[in-house]
DNA sequence: TCTACACCCTGTAGCAACTACAGGGTCAAG
DNA sequence: CTTGACCCTGTAGTTGCTACAGGGTGTAGA
């Protein structure tokens, strides 16, 4: 698979494909004679995930952290367990703000079909998650 | 409320706070007698809604699109029903991603617990939404 | 054959969204 | 009355892309 191909199936660019390869997130692929990148299967699941992560607000550096349960077998148990754990607490987080703005955003919708004025609250969806000591 | 307080509430730079008044995100505050910047309940709220929606992979622009459903009372009812739509979509999306994200990272801490080699599965979780044509 | 067009290559420079100073003012505590 | 923790306005740097510039490759049609 050329690059063009790979970024076209994943969504990506092809300047942002090589940005990947050059910060060492994605393995650099074969090279064909014409010294053209060719790709797998792997590296389109790999790129897949990234991106979709990324689209999901992760970080980079998150998402090199996530790669790593993948990439490194030999790691031990507690440092499997302590990254995904972390994340785990942060990803229920976000389901839970992110229920929170479908729950508004379709109240809105369902307010206007019916003609009524919208009142939208959906910025106290996302209100202050610790109350500031006044 | 003083800057300082305000960013410390919502886990924001002080400088992240100007940034955000500077591009129009958050509206100028009063000033104090010394020119600082006096905070009220509102910009809390709004800053709040800012940093979750850009920790949950918005961009500016989009928050900025989120907020105008609260800002313009006077905007058509097809156009907020556009726009809120168009997001309702893509937390749609986010929440399966997540979802199934969560549950690849619950089965590794659970296989680590039992001592068994966690065969991390978390790429796949996140494969290609659409088969690219071979 | 040859040329036109879509693709690939390696740079480097720009943009978005912060983040970190530099250089200076304010103010409550001791 | 000064010391330290805050505030102010700049401007420059960082992260994560994104867009050229300048050049090579490959194949389809005249």
């Amino acid at each position: 698979m050329k690059i063009g191909e790979l970024a076209s199936a994943t969504a990506t660019k092809v300047e942002t494909v090589r940005y990947y390869e050059k910060i060492g997130l994605l393995p650099p692929p074969a090279r064909t004679s014409a010294n053209y990148r060719a790709y797998g299967h792997d590296h389109l699941a790999r790129l897949s995930f990234i991106r979709r992560a990324r689209d999901l607000g992760f970080t980079l550096e998150a998402v090199r952290e996530l790669l790593t349960l993948s990439d490194d077998k030999a790691q031990s148990c507690d440092a499997v367990d302590g990254i995904a754990r972390v994340h785990l607490t942060e990803i229920d987080r976000k389901v839970a703000d992110l229920t929170a703005l479908r729950g508004e955003l379709d109240r809105v919708i369902g307010s206007c079909r019916h003609g009524t004025v919208a009142d939208c609250k959906i910025i106290e969806t996302l209100a202050p998650r610790t109350v500031p000591a006044k």
